[in-house]
DNA sequence: GGTTTGCGCTTGTGTATACAAGTGTGATCT
DNA sequence: AGATCACACTTGTATACACAAGCGCAAACC
């Protein structure tokens, strides 16, 4: 669990207002409370609190216009990793959901692993897992993950269906991702992959490699995607 | 070109240090001068020295760490937009160049167009061409470009052979990208693209749609590209 | 020789304050 | 009624300071 005896306070602002968000109390174009009265609710001054702001900025989550205030907007989805979205601008988490068909599992790295790895790395080894995404029940995203086995005490029983990967090692480990790489291909799916995703081998899907590099020394998070766009397509904000 | 007739000090440090990286007077790794000593240089306070150096951070021009200093990185490329790399790590921008298959036209916006338009935009009209890039003279992407005629003189008579887009609007009219959004399918390529970018029609391509915001209001660039990733991929820093 | 300790450096977090400058509103003036 | 002005509120920029905590090295210790 590793909880922090002692939080900073900018942070604990931030997560406070990006809950609050996230759970529709502050809408999309409203106004935050303006820095003076957070000054008052958390008992501490205008460099503090802008500190937060800054955060909030960084993530995408508002904007803020001199003068007026801090306005709510749509935040981004994550770091600039390419994410989901319907065709329909419409389309809500509600409908999409997570298999895991390979559960986690420690093991060295596969021996023509698609990224290099470094001394600690190879001899941590890692936690293997892969994850079928669906849209309304139709397969969509098939993903393979690889973990550095560096901290993660108990991750193997972690139960992955439906949360979103990044908040579980955010609330359990306090692993942050800080940056991160992906590379992408147009290809045809081979057999195993198109069974997967129901489609036929003819049909052109995406295949994505990613490593993201955590706050933790040496652990990197590795996938490698294939991605059906029949329907759906793949989104990136920045 | 509008040059402004105070800047904030914290905006001349990160402009500063940015250039200086840039030159390369600090080398990726280095160490940056420590908070205090740009205090002295600048004769300013660690909070406003503290306020450039997280631009720095946003920008990806730094990481800093506690104890340690602000060290220098590789840039980020460009904002989170897909950009090519070779399957080999070390394809330069020599082997890369631009054709203009058409130049830049001013014309009223397609009937059909892929993305939602405003009332101003609409009203403005737009500049219009496409460039067909090469790798060691072989065609990997074909892109075409729209961009919202407002505040654009001479434009349709500037060179775009083998230089960045960016950098000429930034040059020449002081613009700016904020934010952007991009959409990426992976799809088979129809007659004229196929055979734009040399490949059969059975060839797998990623198509990708991309709207970029600017620091104009209503002038938005918009694109729509065709990329084959046989032999290069697509790639991104974030 | 190897370990521990202390110290000076660095960034991280926080308080208290000041003035500049943009936005909106209501009172006042014409 | 309409334009102008003053004011309150907002964020932007900046100063000055304090203590906490991580890093690296050298001196001291065993």
């Amino acid at each position: 669990m590793l909880r922090k005896e002692t939080i900073p306070l900018y942070k604990k602002v931030i997560d406070d207002l990006k809950t609050a968000i996230d759970k529709g109390f502050y809408k999309k174009g409203a106004l935050l409370p303006s820095e003076n009265d957070l000054c008052k609710t958390y008992s501490t001054t205008r460099v503090t609190i802008r500190q937060a702001l800054s955060g909030l900025i960084n993530m995408g989550y508002i904007i803020r216009k001199h003068g007026k205030g801090s306005i709510v907007t749509e935040p981004k989805k994550g770091l600039g990793i390419l994410s989901f979205a319907g065709v329909t601008a419409g389309v809500g988490d509600h409908k999409l959901n997570t298999l895991i068909l390979q559960p986690q599992v420690k093991q060295p790295w596969p021996l023509d692993f698609f990224y290099e790895l470094n001394k600690v790395e190879l001899t941590k080894g890692c936690i293997y897992f892969t994850r079928l995404r669906q849209i309304d029940g139709v397969p969509v995203l098939y993903e393979e993950t690889y973990i550095t086995n560096i901290n993660l005490p108990r991750f193997t029983s972690k139960k992955l269906e439906n949360v979103s990967l990044f908040k579980t090692i955010k609330d359990h480990y306090n692993i942050d991702i800080l940056t991160g790489e992906q590379k992408i291909w147009a290809v045809n799916g081979d057999k195993t992959v198109s069974k997967l995703l129901n489609i036929k081998t003819s049909q052109p899907i995406i295949h994505m490699k990613r490593r993201l590099q955590t706050n933790i020394n040496d652990l990197n998070i590795y996938s490698s995607l294939y991605c059906n766009t029949q329907e759906y397509f793949l989104q990136d904000f920045f």
